[in-house]
RNA sequence: GACCCGUUAGUCAAGUGGUUAAGACACCAGCCUUUCACGCUGGUAUCGUGGGUUCAAAUCCCGCACGGGUCACCA
């Protein structure tokens, strides 16, 4: 790169992040971080109707969680490029500056059509297999005409005029060359709102041209955007940015875009991190969203991610979405990290009881439940996908006296003798009362065995059910350690009772 | 309907003229293990389809089929 690059993210606060936004602030952040260049967040606000209080502080907060940082935007303004918010840049006459440069030139005029009588237009076209599009009814109309509109009370648009037979190509980073011609583009479109706002396509040009963006990565449903974001560079006399059109992310059932009516599919990044996913799965996941490095190797942290991305790799067909990989690559940084560590994130989540999960665990005093997350994750690092499991074993565990466990599996059973079964349950209970608080479980389970003659299955399996209500289950002595003693000990009590 | 784009195993996904067509997930089998899980080993594809170019095509060209994206006073 022989320029410093700049990019940015800029969501609008709709909502909360969203997978496919994370993709595309993702995608930024590992070209920003890789080219040691700048990461701008910006708030493209100009939907009045559409803009949620909270969106953007959730847009910020799911970021930081995941790991995204940037390096100016509205909490971080750098003077030479504030504000970071189209509503206050518009209030600043930003936009209409040039709206008014391009109405001077007689590129762009005011349109009166309402907005019936444009849905009216769209439909008599649909309706005669023709593409929707603009006729351009108010290209050229007299001052006159306009007042004659004004005194009816209508509020104008402001559209911008499409040169004839024009040709608008690019060099796409993911996607080659790139070409549209502007009689295919929907006919002449609004770059003001009637209600003073610029719109999108009009905004983010000024944006990216006065924030001196030199990439810009969006999802790939915006290239059809891209050639009237060039004809407004053109018809400003400015040069637009590199573009790279990120492949949007589908969803394997229904095979479109991920909608976030998919209710097969969690949709934001709040839910997964309620779900107990861990930022560094997602974020490693979401970079293979469409993209993929040299070579076999799949986990990959942050900072490999950096160092290796190549915009070059991006891909051009659609990502789709594999929850099963999700859980897989997830449960693969589960094991990667230590038990406290894991522990102390699993408390987070119970404090914010997000979840039924979580809201169970908080009726334990902090500290118990401290130390049987932790212990509850020495036992089942190995085998679960994602914290929530951990939440919901720990609370089985932490209440397993309250739950009725059925012992016919062995009762009932042939294989089982009753002497035997009631032999181990009674030796190994005479351990535990007998034997010290440093009684070693696995040890004693051992002893009980050589005692009574009885090994294996047999051994194991009365074991297994006595204190997990199952015939499998982890190494029995870990289980043994979760509960207190007096615990264990009513355990084997109530299945000896149960013969 | 118009304009753009995609099509490699059950699901993803590498691969840009000559490869035994990577790898992962899922699945199945075996090993390990009291059981479960983890882990390890092995197994499954002639690359949508029809033509063409070439000594040689998943890779280049054309047609067809299928799928998708976009055509808002949304971003």
């Amino acid at each position: 790169m022989d320029q410093k690059v700049r990019v940015r993210y800029a969501p609008s606060p709709t909502g909360f992040l969203h997978i496919g936004n994370a993709q595309s602030a993702l995608f930024n952040y590992l070209f920003a971080r890789h080219f040691n260049g700048t990461m701008v967040l910006r708030i493209e606000d100009t939907d009045t109707k559409r803009n949620v209080a909270s969106g953007e502080k959730s847009q910020r907060e799911n970021l930081d969680w995941l790991g995204i940082d940037w390096d100016e935007g509205p909490d971080k303004p750098n003077p030479k490029y504030a504000p970071y918010r189209q509503s206050e840049r518009n209030k600043k006459g930003i936009y209409h500056k040039y709206i008014q440069e391009l109405l001077d030139k007689g590129i762009a005029y005011k349109d009166y059509t309402t907005e019936e009588e444009l849905q009216e237009m769209r439909e008599r076209q649909r309706a005669n297999n023709e593409a929707p599009h603009y006729d351009g009814r108010w290209y050229g109309k007299s001052e006159e005409e306009q007042k004659a509109a004004e005194a009816k009370g209508l509020k104008p648009t402001i559209r911008f005029h499409f040169p004839k037979n024009h040709e608008y190509e690019w060099d796409d980073i993911a996607r080659g060359h790139v070409s549209f011609n502007s009689d295919n583009l929907g006919g002449d479109f609004i770059i003001e709102k009637s209600d003073g706002m610029p719109t999108y396509n009009f905004a983010v040009v000024v944006d990216d041209h006065s924030m001196e963006i030199t990439h810009v990565l969006r999802g790939a449903d915006h290239i059809s955007n891209t050639p009237k974001q060039m004809a407004i560079y053109e018809a400003l006399g400015w040069e637009h940015p590199v573009f790279c059109h990120i492949p949007l992310i589908f969803n394997p059932k229904t095979r479109k875009k991920l909608s976030k009516r998919d209710k097969d599919t969690l949709q934001f990044i709040n839910e997964y991190k309620k779900h107990g996913y861990l930022p560094e799965a997602i974020f490693n996941f979401i970079a293979f969203l469409g993209w993929s490095p040299v070579g076999e190797r799949e986990i990959y942290s942050k900072d490999e991610l950096i160092k290796v991305y190549d915009p070059k790799r991006m891909s051009k067909a659609p990502a789709y979405f594999d929850q099963k990989k999700l859980d897989w690559m997830n449960a693969q940084y589960i094991k990667k990290i230590d038990v406290d560590e894991l522990a102390k994130r699993t408390m987070e989540l119970v404090k914010e009881g997000e979840t039924e999960e979580a809201k169970h665990l908080q009726s334990i005093p902090e500290d118990q439940c401290l130390d049987i997350l932790k212990k509850t994750i020495h036992v089942h690092q190995r085998d679960v996908d994602k914290l929530l499991e951990v939440m919901a074993y720990a609370w089985d565990y932490y209440t397993v006296l309250d739950q009725h466990f059925n012992y016919d599996p062995i009762v009932a059973n042939d294989d089982f003798a009753n002497d035997d079964v009631l032999a181990v349950l009674k030796g190994l209970k005479d351990k535990l009362v007998n034997g010290g608080d440093d009684l070693d479980y696995s040890q004693a389970i051992k002893e009980v065995g050589k005692e009574t003659g009885v090994k294996g299955r047999n051994l194991y399996f009365p074991l297994n059910l006595a204190f997990t209500g199952a015939t499998s289950a982890p190494q029995i002595y870990e289980i043994m350690a979760i509960y207190p003693k007096e615990t264990d000990i009513k355990l084997l009590d109530r299945m000896i009772d149960a013969f």
